[in-house]
DNA sequence: AATAAGGTTCATTTTTTCTTGAACAAAAAC
DNA sequence: GTTTTTGTTCAAGAAAAAATGAACCTTATT
């Protein structure tokens, strides 16, 4: 046994996840894992499964799975507490390492698969009727640019989030 | 009645639409969404609302819903076509007025709502032990940061998208 | 080697989101 | 004024996504 983590939230620690619950939600992502984020971020102290199971009131499972995802996004790191065998997590609470890491697992994988499905679409639109093939072909080169548009964007918006 | 457009969907424009489909639930868009707007971004002629439920097999709500959704983004735009009372739509397939139809739908009324989140945050911040006080006004700090980022990345995204 | 602690996995259940279609309204057409 | 055509709304059902918790693996501790 070791120090005990207070358990329920204070109206403030509610708030402020609740403020990252909606964030993730924007882009996409379950509700525990801006809940896990949200306590990681305002907690100064390193915290383990346990501490955020108890805190949060979320399954091991729930915790386990979205601690995963964090740590693969790179928006939480483990740290190790002296005298402490399981992992602590605290969060990376820069900007630019949460958009990096969710432009690496969720935009990238889309981004690559898209050259894909273009190329098979240029190759559709070759069997087309010759009356639809041109207007067809230039829709898909639109969208083309679109795609390319994407991709020098990322670079862009890197930049502009700082070293 | 009146000309009447094609049942089903060659390969070329299931594989089209499917794209779209993709687009849309990476942006956190229903299914639905992404069909409608993907069969009037490749049809060059509009479209009504029986035609878009026929063609993809939905629902008269559904059709109805998103076809509203996509007009309020910006997405597809109404035009008249001689001799049909009924509303009939064509794409708008520019980056441009779909990504601002997004922000201007998805992204602004958080950012707005997120001001006062913030001044919230900070005023529960102020009956906070004086321990912890210091400690989590830097946190909320941060967080005013990102905010502040995201408000001029708006800007910034839509001068690369051009005019 | 046995026990315990820490963590992951995944089938099941719960919750949330999306779709459907029938009822309704509005506006032509008759 | 009645009938059609067109479109919206929304309660109920269907489908998808997320959370749960027990079984299980791995590694440390005794």
């Amino acid at each position: 046994m070791n120090t005990p983590i207070e358990e329920g939230l204070s109206e403030l620690e509610a708030e402020f996840i609740e403020l990252f619950v909606r964030l993730a939600q924007l882009v996409g992502q379950p509700k525990s894992i801006g809940q896990i984020y949200g306590l990681t971020y305002l907690t100064p102290e390193p915290l383990n499964l346990e501490d955020i199971m108890h805190r949060l009131e979320i399954s091991k499972g729930s915790a386990s799975q979205g601690l995963r995802f964090l740590r693969s996004a790179g928006a939480v790191r483990i740290v190790s507490v002296p005298n402490r065998r399981s992992d602590h997590y605290i969060a990376e609470t820069s900007l630019r390492s949460l958009v990096s890491g969710f432009v690496k697992e969720q935009i990238e994988p889309h981004m690559e698969h898209g050259v894909e499905r273009l190329d098979r679409l240029k190759e559709l639109a070759e069997h087309e009727d010759e009356s639809r093939k041109k207007i067809i072909q230039e829709r898909i080169s639109r969208l083309e640019t679109w795609h390319k548009r994407g991709n020098t964007m990322i670079p862009l918006l890197m930049r502009f989030l700082g070293r």
